[in-house]
DNA sequence: CGGCGTCTTGAGAAAACTCAACTTCCGTGG
DNA sequence: CCACGGAAGTTGAGTTTTCTCAAGACGCCG
């Protein structure tokens, strides 16, 4: 049921049978949530992380005005709210953008894992930096790059993450978002993203339609976006 | 030497004498460096992690015309790239803003720790998550607020975590970056950077000039740029 | 079939950027 | 002690990017 996460972490360092195994006992329920609930809400006090075993999770923080920014965007394998372990409550919410299965793991556990199983740890600890690392690169695109190259670089990231827990392939992925979702992550209007995805697609580099991003040049895009994978630290090593 | 450090776990949890005996056992020699000098560059292995004892230190990426983008500022205490530690190499530049001391720790010497002590392990996890909280709000900062907004978020936040390792008062703080650096800091131009500065001195919220920063309306300020230090998790609590 | 949320397009406005010139500040060397 | 040079700060004018507002089209669910 955690294969994902498995295969996220495996694929930067080898985990020991019973690191698996010690994975799998932690888990506690599963539950279900539909588009738009939120799983947890900012300044709450948390007892459970949340891992996403198939759906999109985002991350949103929102202001005075009712403008939002999405500050992260989840795909299956990633443990949105492992973060909320040590913070114990989160300054951010946590919200479905699609029907999403998720996995609960109670903090007690994590916290025995942390006490019993040093190796296991540093690699919980990494894909939290790794959430870091992907923040960084936000910061970069929006900050720097042009609406074009923000949104760009938004599906290059999904797909290189996607691949990597098997839900990508070299010019496809199912992405069920609204265009209002992507104005949200990358700091846009909704107006604006709509002429960009056109601009996108006139240049024949991709297509968002129908829940489904289609990459008709991935060359382009990649040169386009200045996509570069490494800061998501796809090296297998000992860690 | 390393009090800083101390100061800024304490404020979130209390460390036992044999942590506090650990982190100071761990330190290697202490190094200066002079502004613009590079201290971790981006893509080379390492085997050391930094923590600032003084001056300011950045992070930073670069795109290829030559635009930049600083993705975290380091005070005093921060244990600025401690993530070097699991991923093994930076994605992104560790630079001196202005001359720094910072002492050096072998990661040989953070593995033992994580091997040994599980509770200064997680305290040292959770100075990396606050690392990424911060990143999250200047994702919201820049994707969100207008430039004037973003530049008076970011001398509440430094004002908030100076304060922690008591290098700020309540009105004041030294500051000695350019106004190119936070522009860089806040995904401006400097020519527009200096325009807000003005705006923020003209309606008598803070002076920025001779390296300090002069806040002379505390509430005005906060209330321009919506700050709210929650996201700092400044509670004592056990982690 | 109706209604609501999303998508699309146009037109005009606002925010931030670019370019350029000039000033100020500070450190260095004559 | 002063002159010089370079980096940083300041200001103006014009441009570009992105936003706002508004209206209409599309598409799905009840």
């Amino acid at each position: 049921m955690i294969e994902t996460l498995i295969r996220k972490l495996e694929r930067r360092d080898t985990l020991a049978d019973f690191e698996r195994r010690a994975l799998v006992e932690a888990v506690g329920e599963v539950r279900e949530y539909r588009p738009h609930e939120i799983v947890v809400r900012e300044r709450t006090e948390q007892h459970n992380s949340h891992l996403l075993l198939e759906g999109y999770l985002c991350r949103y923080k929102d202001l005075r005005d009712g403008r939002r920014q999405i500050v992260a965007l989840h795909v299956p394998g990633d443990f949105a709210d492992l973060h909320s372990f040590l913070l114990k409550h989160l300054e951010h919410n946590l919200a479905a953008l699609t029907p999403v299965r998720i996995a609960v793991f109670p903090h007690e556990r994590l916290r025995t894992i942390s006490e019993r199983w040093p190796h296991l740890t540093r690699m919980l600890w990494f894909s939290t930096l790794l959430d870091a690392a992907i923040h960084r690169q936000w910061i970069l695109s929006i900050g720097r790059r042009s609406a074009v190259g923000r949104i760009a670089h938004l599906f290059c990231e999904l797909r290189a993450r996607l691949e990597v827990v098997g839900l990508a392939s070299e010019e496809r992925y199912a992405l069920p978002l609204t265009q209002i979702d992507i104005a949200d992550a990358t700091g846009l209007t909704p107006v604006h993203v709509n002429r960009m995805l056109r601009e996108l697609r006139d240049r024949g580099l991709l297509e968002f339609r129908g829940g489904e991003v289609i990459i008709t040049d991935n060359a382009g895009l990649a040169r386009l976006a200045e996509f570069d994978p490494g800061y998501l630290y796809l090296q297998k090593q000992p860690r």
